[in-house]
DNA sequence: ATTTTTTTCGACGTTTTATCGGAAATATTG
DNA sequence: CAATATTTCCGATAAAACGTCGAAAAAAAT
């Protein structure tokens, strides 16, 4: 039971023992990253607060985050526009926190896929794709996240940020493990071959959020995917 | 003929008799778009204009566009909130015309350094190296355009989609060229290929937006270009 | 010099954001 | 259960930003 000595050791110290402890420590910390709102008593406020981050989705992701206006957010989830200031101090504010939960519900469903798998290659593969897939799933979170948020210049001062951060450091710790197992030639800059499959992908992905082209977002995607590992593992060192 | 990769870009016009034609059609077209601004009569109007442009630039690029303050801009270019409104109907209108003359004179610069250049893999290195050289040089456009309006679904209501899709145009052209004279193995989507390009040098441009890193952005992006034009051409049918 | 056109700006109305004090709902205590 | 305390919600209203308009100033034309 990998997860809970995890837990445990990750209380104790900082510096994980092995590989294996270390991939897992990266992934708890990405599916752990502490909630930014107040913990509310009532269950009340917690029904009020979904209410908010499905109102603000769908608007987000209607109008844009610019053209939206809180009133119309709070008119969707059924509140008073003085109610969702108790919960959000701006526009700004709730437009940066909203992403935070499908992320990590990401993180959670790839921590589950992934158990089996063993190669780097596989694990690569396997986000990517599901990155992708979930960006499809959830169209209006992928709407707000990939073109408005994520290449933001305002992500950086948001806690938001860790888990953009998380996103990108698990590309790069797979790159890496593949080159220890000998499954990448050695010799080449690992952000250099991380920029070039997070790029890769999410053009894809972007283009198919503002065109819906390519038509089959999930073909394409692995399609990709796989093509650029391909070139990666057979370059010359 | 790879009608799938015309997919995403609309073409206008008739088509040219000849590839060379064809090609310095696209260049022509990438570097003649008309101006959205009505002209002025006066000499002293086209000095506000570019007042405005000036400060809205680093307004933007210092705030972003959803912080940024009309009444801020109008400051910087020293004039009256109201003067502003007499050039520009709102700000998203003003966000969303102000990268248009810089993109122009990219494409201007490119079309005189390609001049020279005969194969389609030079040409298509010298374009990804000069975009991201065009992005150093110019950050405070670099960041406005790559960071906020290019991946913005707004921008597809606006005049500067043409422009941005030119840009997207110019790689996809090259690509099938490259194709065409046995520079690089057919039997790919092209589509995805210019991608593949597009996406990882834009990849590193952002981090260097975002970040600085990597440090020196001229090496790296012509590394990387060099690197996937490499990749793609050592491909496998 | 006078008239016409173009450009600028201050004054002001509108829309959107944000605050605050108290009412309503829920939870706690005796 | 009643009284009290806490939490949540909302109407009224302040503050800020957006946008309009008519008239003054500047430039051009006659």
């Amino acid at each position: 039971m990998p997860t809970q000595s995890r837990a445990a050791v990750s209380l104790q110290s900082a510096l994980p023992a092995t590989d294996a402890d270390e991939w897992e420590d990266l992934l708890h910390r990405a599916t752990t990253r502490p909630k930014r709102a107040p913990d509310r008593k009532q269950d009340r406020s917690k029904r009020t607060e979904q209410q908010i981050l499905n109102a603000a989705l769908r608007v987000f992701a209607r109008d844009g985050i610019s053209r939206s206006r809180i009133a119309d957010i709070a008119a969707e989830a059924g509140i008073s526009t003085s109610t969702l200031y108790e919960y959000y101090k701006s526009k700004e504010d709730l437009a940066y926190d909203l992403p935070t939960s499908h992320l990590v519900t990401f993180f959670e469903e790839y921590r589950t896929a992934v158990a089996g798998r063993t190669s780097a290659r596989d694990k690569l593969q396997l986000y990517l794709s599901m990155s992708a897939d979930f960006a499809r799933e959830h169209a209006e979170w992928g709407r707000l996240f990939y073109l408005e948020i994520w290449p933001s210049v305002l992500v950086s001062e948001t806690e938001l940020r860790h888990s953009v951060d998380d996103f990108a450091r698990i590309v790069l710790y797979l790159i890496d493990e593949g080159v220890r197992q000998g499954e990448f030639p050695a010799g080449r800059n690992t952000y250099e071959t991380a920029s070039l499959l997070l790029g890769a992908v999410n053009q894809v992905i972007i283009t198919w959020l503002l065109y819906r082209r390519p038509r089959n977002l999930t073909k394409a995607s692995a399609e990709i995917t796989e093509r650029v590992l391909n070139m990666i593992a057979n370059e010359k060192d």
